[in-house]
RNA sequence: GGCGGCAUAGCCAAGCGGUAAGGCAGAGGUCUGCAAAACCUCCAUUCUCCGGUUCGAAUCCGGAUGCCGCCUCCA
């Protein structure tokens, strides 16, 4: 598989460090807010690839750890005149909650900043211990950034440029305005630690450095987060992991790129911030995640409204061409006649390719477009009577029914009962529209006598009273199906 | 100011030196009492612009323009 090393900036090959295992490590949210769709981008994106590996045969263990404490959470608890236990505890299980929903798995190790105090302190001693740190007369520790001359490499910044760009702050005791904190100095009422230096707590990169090493060992295979978090927050974890154990850190950095909105950064002072949670309130989950791998991990995703109908209707495709695919195979009679070559050949060169695209650097969205041109070739399967019925053809429509239905396993999406998705979409749409259901199949239902009686100006009547209410029809053999919009 | 990314049809989007995937919208058609849904077919001689390398470039190089991001907390 190849992967995209934001370190070399090259996509390489990628080795695991023990055959057939990935130690991975991405690093999870700060719990002092509800997520918003950046933070259900990285945590589908690396889902997918946790899925992708495993699918691929590797023993894959993945860490997406908590920040449970942090200033951003002190203040909200100040704000909230609560603990900031408390407010951690709340948006770590609102995190939980909304990634269920969009269906990315657990991760094998979910540790919180909180539980590795102890490693955190070690690690700290040891760079105290072999000058990569210092502690100062208030209680603080800082890094030598000076002392690890690889600092910069990651995010391909200059030290001397950085230093030109640093304002110095008089309070901090810092040798150097590069350096930053490895323990804070307790201040009164914030939760604080005993240590060596005094009461305090870590500062924000030592508890990814403590708790990779901790439960993957040196040097992991993969590291991943957020582009933003290239600098300074993975730049300063691998100065410090490196400066600590005097070897590798990471062998594959992997960074996934932002979710803009109207085309622009989210940001609180810009007011756009869209949640999770705004987007389930208009669409189902899946939808979103749809959307979400609807482009190329590492690109700028601008998220719309009509961006998301889009995506709905996409979806709606490949799930109603599973459920007729689905139909079909149920009902294939068995008399035999043989395929053109052309369709097996289209339809299995198809099939590898859009597991070729997951192996490129996990290109989602050239593969669901594989598994949109598959679509087209099962449908005209579907078409020709001949085809369908026959042996063989109800042969190559079972295989491209496993294969979409495996490639929807790593995705994420489009791998549930077609027939059940499809109702839930109608139901949850009507619900969103306000209908009157008892109304609607009643009217449905008086439409169908008229239309038995041969009254069809009264059956049409009906029918546009419906559509008034956002109700369209669909009369088939087994009588008449409504859906909405 | 320093560093990085992006620019492909009305919109979204893949493409990584071999002659433009896919989705949405649109147009025709099959089906239907009429519809709808579904399905089929069509829909960029061309990839922001200007040069260059090459037998061959959306893809590589140089330059211009325009957007976005990072350099401070951020997925």
């Amino acid at each position: 598989m190849l992967i995209h090393n934001s370190e070399t900036r090259r996509k390489e090959q990628f080795h695991p460090r023990d055959e057939g295992k990935v130690a991975l490590y991405v690093c999870g949210i700060t719990a002092y807010d509800v997520c918003h769709i950046g933070h259900a981008r990285a945590a589908v994106v690396f889902d997918v690839l946790v899925r992708y590996l495993r699918a691929k045969g590797y023993k894959v263990t993945f860490v997406r750890n908590f920040t449970d404490v942090d200033d951003k959470i002190i203040n909200r608890a100040a704000e909230e005149n609560r603990s900031s236990e408390e407010v951690a505890e709340d948006y770590m299980r609102a995190f939980s909650r909304d990634m269920d929903k969009l269906g990315v798995l657990r991760a094998d190790f979910e540790p919180c900043a909180t539980e590795y105090i102890p490693q955190m302190q070690d690690l700290i001693q040891k760079l105290l211990d072999t000058g990569h740190a210092y502690s100062t007369s208030g209680g603080n520790v800082y890094f030598r950034v000076r002392s690890f001359p690889d600092y910069g490499h990651l995010s391909g910044r200059d030290v001397e440029e950085l230093k030109a760009g640093t304002r110095i702050d008089p309070s901090e005791e810092k040798e150097d305005p590069l350096d930053f904190a490895l323990w804070k100095q307790a201040k009164a009422k914030e939760p604080s630690w005993p240590s060596p230096w005094g009461p305090g707590r870590p500062g924000w990169h030592i508890e990814c450095s403590a708790m990779s090493q901790n439960i993957l060992g040196l040097p992991f295979d993969i590291h991943g987060g957020g582009q933003d978090l290239i600098f300074p927050h993975h730049e300063n974890e691998r100065a410090q992991s490196m400066a600590a154990s005097g070897g590798p850190f990471v062998n594959y950095w992997m960074h996934n790129g932002y979710v803009q909105v109207e085309s622009e950064k989210m940001s609180k002072s810009l007011g756009n911030f869209v949640t999770v949670q705004d987007v389930f309130q208009r669409h189902l989950p899946e939808v979103l995640r749809f959307f979400l791998l609807g482009k190329h991990y590492r690109s700028p995703l601008d998220f719309t409204w009509p961006a998301m109908r889009d995506a709905e209707k996409s979806l709606k495709r490949i799930y109603q061409a599973r459920s007729n695919l689905h139909l079909a195979v149920e009902e294939s009679k068995g008399k035999d006649t043989p395929l053109p070559d052309e369709l097996y050949e289209e339809a299995r060169q198809l099939m590898s390719e859009s597991r070729g695209n997951l192996d490129d650097d996990l290109n989602t969205a050239a593969c669901i477009g594989s598994v949109f041109s598959l679509i087209r070739v099962s449908n005209r399967i579907l078409e020709n009577k001949g085809w369908r019925n026959s042996q063989h053809g109800a042969g190559l429509l079972r295989e491209i029914q496993e294969h979409i239905r495996s490639v929807g396993l790593i995705l994420g999406v489009f791998h549930n009962d077609p027939q059940s998705f499809l109702d839930e979409l109608r139901r949850f749409k009507a619900e969103q529209m306000g209908l009157d259901l008892e109304k609607v199949e009643s009217l449905v239902r008086e439409r169908g006598e008229a239309r038995q009686s041969k009254d069809f100006s009264r059956a049409d009547a009906l029918r546009d009273q419906l559509a008034e209410m956002g109700v369209t029809l669909q009369d088939g053999p087994q009588g008449t199906v409504w859906d909405v919009e």
